[in-house]
RNA sequence: GCGCCCGUAGCUCAGCUGGAUAGAGCAACGGACUUCUAAUCCGUAGGUCGCACGUUCGAAUCGUGCCGGGCGUACCA
């Protein structure tokens, strides 16, 4: 990588000074080296001057003259060096260097991009976790395409990845559900029944009587139990579920549910190990969890006066369950309304004696779904809501992926219908593949003129001389790099955007410039050009799980 | 009331953890198909970065206080 390459440069010449007393050393690490935002400011840019100004104060362009004198003598990458503005020393690379990298892509083939700086830690992503009460909702496609996104950069980046779907199955919300399927099968078979006050009012659930109907005739009619009814709704739902994931081409390796964490104890021995280390008491006939004493403003309670656990006693048992299981870094994608669970979790763990640092909380804001320019209002218990099924149904899978991972976690995202309906145009999601496609048809194109595809071996790489050729080359250079940092910061939109900017210069060349000309040596030049950017655009649409197409 | 998130072009959003002249897409307007796919490109126009102080060489970015919106603040999950 050339950012790293001269990374390591500039800490060099950064070190030398420190020997030759030109500075302290107490500016290490706090410069940094970037690519800088107009083009006549070189391709990287580092501000090593600045900071070292600060510290010692002096002159800035001082000190930058100084960094530039021993930049000077560097031969390997540097083109050029100069001061600019407060005091910035702007570094341009030679052109070889960059026109050199397509060699390096043609090496790595599919795995440009991907890197071993994970170690093969082993991580959990939780994401989805949509308690199987009803199909999958607008919120949860947005977070299981977020956490789809975030497990595949990890697993790029060399990290053992680990996906798990938790949904809770033991308390209030599947006995209503349970309560709702009863009331529609009694319905059904033309008995007395009474619909719970709150309960599910969706057609699925119909469905799911109706079935029971089918098999089992009249034989609940006088069931005591809402189990039944409540194990045939869940097994009908995650059915659902799980074919609208996969629709998606999401796979968890694992469906964690929260009954099992009573049946194997681990909740009461959560309670048992809270209450020796004194943080457990009983008021008002419920059992408290003094979270005070753990920095937080009030106790909560973990167990109801009726004898049921609330949601944080499972929750921490389950995440003592993660740790457990051996994980070095246990990443959560959570809805932001299920904010108020983080504190609670980690204070539980906490106490524990884990280390809750290992728990990375992505939180995502909510969905707001516009049609015919109005907001959607939706809401799951009235059954008004619009799935993620039926969204794929309208709009298709990649526009879907597209849409919910374009926007970063923090930003609400307003999903609009109408533009994602559109068949063309506006859609931005067409842009990138459509540059994909484009980089695929060149290469048909070479092929049935009998050109033959060059390697970049056989081809003069320093004929890409063109402004659109060297900015191609940059942006292409800087993809591993975006990697990296799209993992360790958890943000897979990122790649959407450097994609879309890579699509415009592509499209913007291609509409400057010919590939195949008569010219059959630049032919062969821009060819692997072409090439290069045909695994990059590959790599890099895969990596978001977003299809390829070859044409369009 | 308190906590978290958001507020940047008419609309939807970036802005790489404090840098150099504020960036896209859509919408608007004007151009480019006998030439590798026009699902594309080129150009024009569009801004008190919610408001006010503060921190410093330098703030859309950090701090404080307001204003506006969302989500929490349950013996719901």
């Amino acid at each position: 990588m050339i950012r790293t390459r001269l990374k390591e440069i500039v800490d060099d010449c950064f070190r030398a000074g420190v020997r030759e007393n030109q500075w302290s050393d107490a500016a290490a690490d706090k410069y940094t080296v970037e690519v800088p935002k107009h083009e006549n400011q070189g391709d990287f840019s580092t501000n090593m001057a600045l900071v070292l100004a600060g510290i010692e104060k002096k002159n800035p362009r001082e000190i930058a003259a100084q960094v530039v004198e021993r930049l000077k003598n560097v031969q390997e990458l540097i083109e050029r060096v100069e001061i600019a503005g407060p005091g910035f020393v702007n570094v341009t690379i030679k052109e070889s260097v960059w026109q050199q990298l397509l060699k390096e892509i043609d090496d790595q083939q599919e795995s440009y991009g991907r890197s071993d700086f994970g170690g093969n830690r082993r991580v959990m992503v939780e994401f989805v976790s949509a308690n199987p009460t009803g199909p999958l909702s607008i919120g949860h496609g947005r977070q299981a395409i977020l956490g789809d996104g975030i497990a595949r950069l990890l697993e790029a980046t060399g990290h053992d990845v680990y996906r798990e779907y938790y949904y809770n199955d033991a308390g209030r919300q599947m006995r209503v559900l349970g309560e709702s399927v009863r009331a529609r099968y009694l319905e059904l078979i033309g008995r007395d029944h009474e619909f719970p006050e709150d309960g599910y009012q969706g057609e699925y659930i119909y469905d799911i009587a109706r079935k029971l109907v089918e098999t089992e005739d009249q034989s609940l009619a006088d069931c005591e139990s809402v189990d039944p009814f409540k194990q045939a709704a869940e097994r009908t739902i995650f059915e659902d579920i799980s074919t609208t994931l996969k629709r998606m081409g999401i796979t968890f390796d694992n469906y964690y549910n929260e009954q099992s964490l009573y049946e194997n104890g681990h909740v009461d021995s959560v309670i048992k190990e809270l209450t020796d280390k004194g943080l457990v008491y009983e008021k008002d006939g419920a059992t408290w969890f003094k979270t005070t004493e753990l920095g937080q403003e009030k106790d909560r309670v973990i167990i109801k006066s009726s004898g049921e656990p609330t949601y944080r006693l499972p929750d921490i048992a389950y995440h003592r369950e993660k740790f457990r299981r051996n994980f070095d870094w246990l990443v959560d994608i959570f809805g932001s309304d299920h904010i108020a669970t983080v504190p609670d979790v980690r204070a539980g763990v906490e106490a524990l004696g884990y280390d809750s640092s290992k728990i990375t909380v992505v939180l995502h804001q909510f969905v707001t779904l516009m049609r015919d320019g109005k907001q959607v209002k939706m809401s799951t218990r009235k059954a008004n809501f619009i799935t993620v099924d039926e969204l794929l149904d309208e709009v298709g899978v990649d526009a879907a992926r597209f849409f919910f991972m374009m926007r970063k976690p923090d930003s609400q995202l307003e999903f609009d219908l109408d533009l994602a309906t559109k068949e063309s145009q506006e859609n931005p999601v067409y842009y990138v593949q459509y540059a994909h496609a484009r980089v695929c048809s060149i290469v048909r194109q070479a092929v049935e003129k009998g050109v033959a595809l060059p390697t970049t071996a056989d081809a003069d790489l320093s004929l890409l001389v063109e402004p659109e050729e060297v900015g191609l080359l940059k942006q292409m250079g800087s993809f591993p790099t975006l990697i990296e940092s799209c993992a360790m910061d958890l943000e897979p939109y990122r790649v959407i955007f450097y994609l879309m900017e890579l699509a415009g210069l592509f499209h913007s060349y291609y509409n400057k410039h010919k590939v195949i000309s008569d010219d059959s040596a630049l032919s062969r030049s821009r060819l692997c050009l072409i090439s290069g950017l045909r695994t990059v655009f590959g790599n890099g649409l895969k990596l978001v799980g977003l299809s390829a197409p070859e044409k369009m």
